[in-house]
DNA sequence: ATCCATTGCTTCGAATCCGAAGCACAGAGA
DNA sequence: TCTCTGTGCTTCGGATTCGAAGCAATGGAT
């Protein structure tokens, strides 16, 4: 029904759809997953997983914010959350008074670990099961090209509609 | 830091990643025209583009949750939101007085036509720009094959112990 | 030195979301 | 017929989410 749009074509759509449901199912299971293994949700864990792989094992909220696509308000009451369980800490950075440093705490890192072989189990069950490593590399390199795009493209996609100064 | 885990390899890691960010951009800009063009959240706009597709322009409210990957209760949510607005109506079914037959209204039409070109505009923009037509087709292909199996497997994917009468 | 636009984060209120519990009907089986 | 289990949906309570507004510190510019 309906076909009067400036529509795209069956393959895009396709591609689209494939996307957006694919990562709502596996976003689903892998949540249910870190709930089970580690009372953690999705957010926190990507939290800290981050701060467990950077070298200093530390970052500042806007950063670690902009990095899960999060709101930043949403990130404070997470990292509250966290806190408050003793898996980071949060201190005024020296630089720059007005920034939080947040830090991994060992306890963070135990949970990470107890909590990342169900992860992986579930990323190869679902995800990676049906896929050759042929399909995965290029899922990598297509996806990767698409998010660099996408975080290079200025914030404000929606309506640029030409306007000088006026 | 911290390799010690069963972990994936780094062409794994980086799809998973990749897949994660790209969606949730995504998502993000897709939700933000919405809002702008329609006054819709991202579900909605799901829900009345199903059953704007839909033949008999209707779906009961378990396809529906189950379609667009969400809570039945968030679904009864968002559905009471979408009939105050008149953009759809909810009718218990005929043949199964337990079943809500949810259908897509006039108006609900309308508000589809206007909010789609927005929408395809930012998925070119986002999505397709970066993509040859052979990594669109490949893109779809392989996501495709991932949901499929996603849809086929039981949905309880970690824990299947067995369990007699106990 | 003083302003002031920017940046980093938090607080606030309202909207959204989910799972558990509840209600009503359906479809067996005895 | 009369259960009993399962299905479909909603209600409820609590947790999570976001954007707007607020506060504090920064880094120029005057």
């Amino acid at each position: 029904m309906a076909k009067a749009h400036p529509s795209l074509d069956p393959t895009e759509l396709g591609a689209y759809f494939a996307l957006i449901e694919v990562s709502s199912l596996l976003r689903h299971s892998v949540e249910q997953q870190l709930r089970e293994a580690g009372d953690l949700s999705y957010v926190q864990f990507q939290l800290l997983a981050r701060l467990g792989d950077s070298p200093a094992g530390s970052h500042r909220m806007t950063d670690l914010a902009d990095g899960v696509v999060y709101s930043r308000s949403g990130l404070t009451y997470q990292a509250q959350l966290l806190e408050q369980r003793g898996l980071i800490t949060r201190t005024p950075s020296p630089n720059d008074e007005r920034s939080t440093s947040v830090s991994i705490t060992e306890a963070g890192r135990d949970v990470l670990t107890r909590v990342f072989p169900g992860h992986i189990a579930v990323l190869n069950e679902l995800l990676f099961e049906s896929l050759s490593p042929a399909d995965v590399s290029m899922l990598g390199d297509v996806l990767g090209r698409v998010r660099d795009h996408m975080r290079s493209t200025p914030p404000r996609s929606a309506a640029p509609r030409r306007r000088k100064t006026e």
